[in-house]
DNA sequence: CTCTTGACTGAGG
DNA sequence: GCCTCAGCCAAGA
């Protein structure tokens, strides 16, 4: 692959395409593992374009496991309908035991 | 090139 | 533990 041909919205993509079943992750958590770390933001920016993509978007959170982004979907609740329907537990769009579905790509990687 | 926009994060009060 | 502030950086206009 090309790295150069792909925007850093892509790179995120793949990433985010690689969260396995049942797990989440955190927009920081993708961003260290593409080398910016300090580019959070733009994870979630990218996120916002992925709309029509393959992306579980639903599986990133910010890192307090607070579905920062359920208001970007359809519903007002589809985002914890999709994870709940993965196992997770959600209360008030705020994962519970996080600790446990967290996912870190730096390392499971 | 310059300016604005964010689905974020860490530090400080 | 909660709230606020500022830094962060890529993409689009």
């Amino acid at each position: 692959m090309k790295p150069e041909t792909l925007s850093f919205f892509d790179k995120v993509y793949e990433v985010a395409k690689l969260i396995p079943f049942g797990r989440v992750t955190s927009y920081g958590a993708i961003a260290n593992y593409l080398g910016a770390a300090r580019s959070a933001r733009m994870v979630g920016y990218a996120m916002n374009a992925s709309h029509g993509k393959d992306v579980p978007a639903h599986r990133v959170v910010n890192r307090k496991g607070l579905l920062t982004g359920k208001h970007h979907f359809d519903g007002t609740n589809l985002m914890q309908q999709l994870l709940e329907n993965e196992g997770i537990t959600i209360i008030d769009y705020q994962i519970q035991n996080l600790e446990k579905v967290y996912w870190d790509p730096s390392k499971e990687l």
